[in-house]
DNA sequence: GTCTATATGATGATAGAC
DNA sequence: GTCTATCATCATATAGAC
């Protein structure tokens, strides 16, 4: 999931940058069009490359998508991260954490895209839903515990996923034109009560 | 906005049904393959008519987009409603009336066909946006005081839609299944503490 | 009111020359 | 590695016969 920015090991000839500059204009074009939208010529027209030329790198429209929603960071150690905080602290850290993850230049274009895409692509859904699952859902509630654990965790995710939305989706004027600092407090009250609706894990 | 359903007026003549049988295939397209990924053959054939036909109803594929996401109940009647609900119990008042409103066959293909379609279509973004900050936030924000009122409304409300999104569209496992009595009291819990964290507004 | 036929244009992908 | 040319498919929309 870390593979793409810094090439290691293998040839480096001239033609790397071209390469480079397709994933650029294809993760541009899925952020703002998302999987549907994008068309190959868009993505090669803006990347100042012949079409057939993306074909042949990356096989299809699919192998491209895919090789764009690469994560240029690795979610699991930000969720980690925030949950390493006290256990008081941990909704603030969350929203902090979640917030600048996807503002960062590079990673939120990403999460955007892929949330975009899994809209009107079963793949990229099932695509989200792994990486929901698995670098969110599961942390999260494995710092909890009882029945309840999951659908907290769930209710908590789901408020980061409405806050992406509303912001850089439907561009909701005050969710779009707020500030970070404004944001995370508030964001953070919400999670922390999450967290507390359900008892801690046992270390 | 609450046209649709019943005829009042006019001629009724036996075509009407055709019309009907249209609307409700589009509903039913665009909630679930948005905007784009719908198409007016498939329309067409879901209602068992000629695709020449849809057009000559409705003019555009946008025309019937328009008609097909008239909303069958008045969102602000819903908001206004839940808000009248004593001040301690808003939240959960809320909760419960926007839940059941989207759970509700008819309408919950309304508004996530909106969402759906906000997503590629900027036009749907626009008119999403629209629904959003006349029927939701600035009631809710109304009800509020002081600068962070409509913040606070706006995270409150991207908490509702995170969890459409979660539930209906990334189809999120626990989330998905979880029942309404299930996620009424932890959301509603959720939205009162936004509530909560503005003054309320003077009467 | 309903349908056939078609204009027009976009897409993803392929084959193969240079 | 890069590009030209093209195929097959799908879309919305229109004109007009019945």
């Amino acid at each position: 999931m870390v593979t793409s920015s810094t090439p290691r090991g293998g040839r480096r000839p001239g033609a790397t940058s071209t390469r480079a500059a397709i994933l650029a204009a294809a993760r541009a074009a899925f952020f703002e069009r998302s999987y549907d939208g994008a068309t190959i010529r868009g993505i090669a027209a803006a990347a100042a490359v012949d079409p057939a030329l993306v074909l042949h790198y990356y096989g299809s429209k699919r192998g491209l998508f895919a090789a764009a929603m690469d994560l240029p960071f690795d979610p699991g150690d930000v969720v980690a991260a925030a949950l390493a905080a006290p256990r008081e602290e941990r909704g603030l850290a969350l929203a902090r954490a979640a917030l600048t993850a996807w503002e960062a230049p590079g990673s939120g274009e990403v999460l955007i895209g892929l949330m975009r895409s899994a809209v009107s692509d079963e793949a990229s859904a099932a695509r989200l839903r792994e990486f929901l699952t698995e670098a969110v859902l599961v942390p999260v509630a494995a710092s909890l515990e009882g029945p309840r654990a999951m659908l907290v965790a769930s209710l908590a995710m789901s408020h980061l996923m409405g806050v992406l939305f509303a912001r850089h989706i439907a561009r909701v004027g005050p969710l779009a034109d707020a500030s970070l600092a404004g944001l995370v407090p508030l964001l953070g009250a919400a999670l922390q009560q999450y967290f507390d609706a359900a008892p801690e894990a046992p270390a």
